[in-house]
This record gives C-alpha cells, structure tokens and sequence, in this order.
DNA sequence: TCTGGGGTCCTAGGACCC
DNA sequence: TCTGGGGTCCTAGGACCC
C-alpha cells in the first residue's frame, strides 16, 4: 500500500465565501481586499475568477484592480468571517480520519495511505462541498512539494497527480519561480547563473549554488528543482514565533510625536495579544516605512524576558529611538518575538 | 502597478571572546 | 603593537508565502 500526501487549496476561497453570502454576486467580477474602497491604499486579496479575466490578481493595488476593471465588486476584507469558515473546511477534512496539516485559511495537506489517492481526493471535495458549499482542488504527489504543484494544474475544482516519474515531464521546462520557494527575485538571480527552468536548476551543481546563495539555501533550491522533499506530513498545533500588528496610513504622518504616539498605540495593541498567549517575549521590533517605500526595522532586546503591556511598550519606543531618519511614515509595524522553546 | 497585513526562515556583518 | 584564526551571538535586511 503506497502513502500519498494531498494538498487541499480551496479555490478562490474569500472571493467564494463573500459570493456565498451575497448570492446575486455569482459570476460578476469580485475583488475583495483593504476596506473595500478601490480609491484607497490597499492591495487585492483575492479577486473572482470574472476578476482574473481582467488581469486582477492577488496583490495588485486596489486603484490600478479599478482601473483594470471597472465593473468588479469591491468588498472588505473579513477575517472573522473567513476564519470561521476556515474552521468548518479543516474540521471537514479531519472527519476523514488522516493527518492533517493546516497551512493558513485555504489550504491543508492530508497524509493518506492506499492505492487509489483520486478516490480519497474526490471525498475530499465532496464533503468539503457538504460542509461550506465551497469547490476545492487536490493535488497528490509522492511528497508536500509535489502535491503542493500537483494543486495548481487540478484548479479549479480538479484533482492532478504528480509523481517522481512525472515531475520533469510536468514542469521540467517551466521556469524555476513555478517552484514553491521560488520567487521573482530568486529567479533573476538564477537567470543571472544562465538558470531558468526547473530541469536546468536540478541540474546545478549543489556546492556552486551554495556559494552563490548561501550554504542552506543554494543545496535546498537543487533539491527542489528535483521535487524532493522528506519533511513530514504533521499535525502537531502550530506555536507562533511572534505576533505583530502593523498599519499603512492613508496619509503619510510628518510629525514624529505623531509616529510615537501611534507606535505606543501599536505596542499596547501587541501586548493584548500576547497576555492571551501567556508567552515571554524577548524582543521587541519596530518597522518604519518611509514614504518612498523605504523600509527600515529596529528592535530591543528585553532582558529578562517579559509579559507585561509597560515592558512592551517601553521596549517599542526604545527601540523607535533607533531611527534617525525624520521623512515622512507610510507604514509603522511593532512585532513582538516569544522566547525560543 | 504608488505598491496590505499576517507571518517564517535564512544570510551577512559586526561584536566579542579565547 | 600594521594586526591570526575560529567560534558564537546578535542585529538588520531580504525573500518568500498565504
């Protein structure tokens, strides 16, 4: 009996579960994302299918989605609602008795064993259509990297198998970003080492990556290129690194007690979250973006580690004094980073 | 294309120590 | 004091993913 592993994406899962909820929406262009003003910042954070057709996609500015289609639905996004729902879809999945591995709302890898994954892929969906009246696609592969690919040429609502005998002849002459890991700037530098497709970069030399990209990533992107990959299917609750909140300002803030005042905000907003974890932090990071879309992050060890909401801020602000630059604030973010296990 | 918010992991360089 | 070599830890930045 072989072992398998699924990879369950469901299919344009916000934009489904607001047309789920706003019937008359069904097959009209939808785009959910920021608060639902196309005139604001803000980006897309999933569009329809009726959407796509227009070239809007996950990511895009909401102002250039508008222009590109000017019919489309806008709607807020929704996390509550979608967490909900979320839940509803994996307690669907768990129902089959198998592993089950949560990566995010939408998506969810299943360990199976048998000799006919295609039928396990087809009660998948239909009980998650049972469950949320939600379509889904499955992709089956021989590990979490195959059935994670396999996914994206079942969508929408299909199943696709990919196996170590059809790794190559699938995506061999695809260019290396199709891969999971892999992403535009990846795949420039690689063009830049004469690598573009998938067969070319299992083709590398590890040690030679290695030296151009670093000693675990260079060997990791050969492995990948050969759709290998030994990590485990696992259940196991998920424990967060760190927790933050950050915030874009529809209007860059020039005034630095201003910045303070909203990092303060920011801090004591992180510092709720955590208490509910009840977890030490021991570190506190603050990320300024300035209006050029500048980046820039500072942070403050706290020695000893601590819970408290004071300490947090403090930390925040001290670490706030690590920036000079006095230009105008797109974007402040405060994170706040657990003790290691 | 005036570019969100939530995260994770890796790298490079400097500090520091023996 | 014109100047080793190795290890480890910390910090900021970068890349990626959903």
């Amino acid at each position: 009996m072989a072992r398998w592993v699924l990879h369950v994406d469901l299919d344009q899962f916000i934009a489904a579960v607001e047309v789920l909820r706003h019937p008359e929406l069904r097959g009209r262009p939808v785009v959910v994302g920021g608060d639902g003003d196309p005139t604001k910042r803000g980006v897309v954070s999933t569009a329809s299918y009726e959407a796509r057709a227009h070239g809007v996609h996950s990511g895009l500015p909401l102002r250039t989605a508008a222009r590109r289609c000017p019919d489309a639905v806008f709607l807020p996004v929704d996390r509550e609602r979608y967490e909900a729902v979320s839940r509803r879809v994996m307690e669907a999945l768990r129902g089959l008795g198998a592993v089950v591995e949560v990566l995010g709302w939408d998506e969810a890898f299943l360990a199976v064993d048998g000799d006919d994954p295609e039928a396990v892929a087809r009660e998948i969906q239909d009980r998650v259509r049972a469950a949320t009246k939600l379509e889904c696609s499955v992709g089956i592969g021989e590990n979490k990297l195959q059935a994670k690919l396999a996914t994206g040429f079942g969508k929408p609502a299909g199943v696709f198998r990919i196996t170590h005998e059809t790794w190559f002849g699938v995506l061999g002459d695809r260019p290396v970003d199709a891969l999971w890991g892999i992403g535009a700037k990846t795949a420039k530098r690689l063009r830049g080492l004469g690598i573009a497709t998938v067969a070319g970069l299992a083709a590398a030399d590890p040690a030679a990556l290695a030296a151009e990209m670093g000693p675990t990533i260079g060997p990791w992107l050969v492995l990948l290129a050969r759709g290998l990959d030994d990590s485990a299917v696992s259940d196991a609750p998920h424990v967060p690194r760190s927790r933050g909140q950050e915030t874009t300002y529809q209007q860059d803030l020039d005034d630095w007690g201003h910045v303070r005042r909203e990092v303060s905000r920011l801090a004591r907003k992180v510092a709720d979250e955590v208490a509910g974890d009840g977890r030490e932090v021991a570190r506190v990071v603050v990320k300024v973006r300035y209006a050029p879309f500048i980046t820039q992050t500072h942070g403050r060890t706290l020695e000893p580690p601590a819970t408290g909401r004071a300490e947090i801020e403090r930390a925040a602000l001290a670490a706030l004094d690590g920036f000079t630059g006095r230009r105008p604030v797109r974007l402040l973010g405060v994170r706040a980073e657990f003790v290691r296990a």
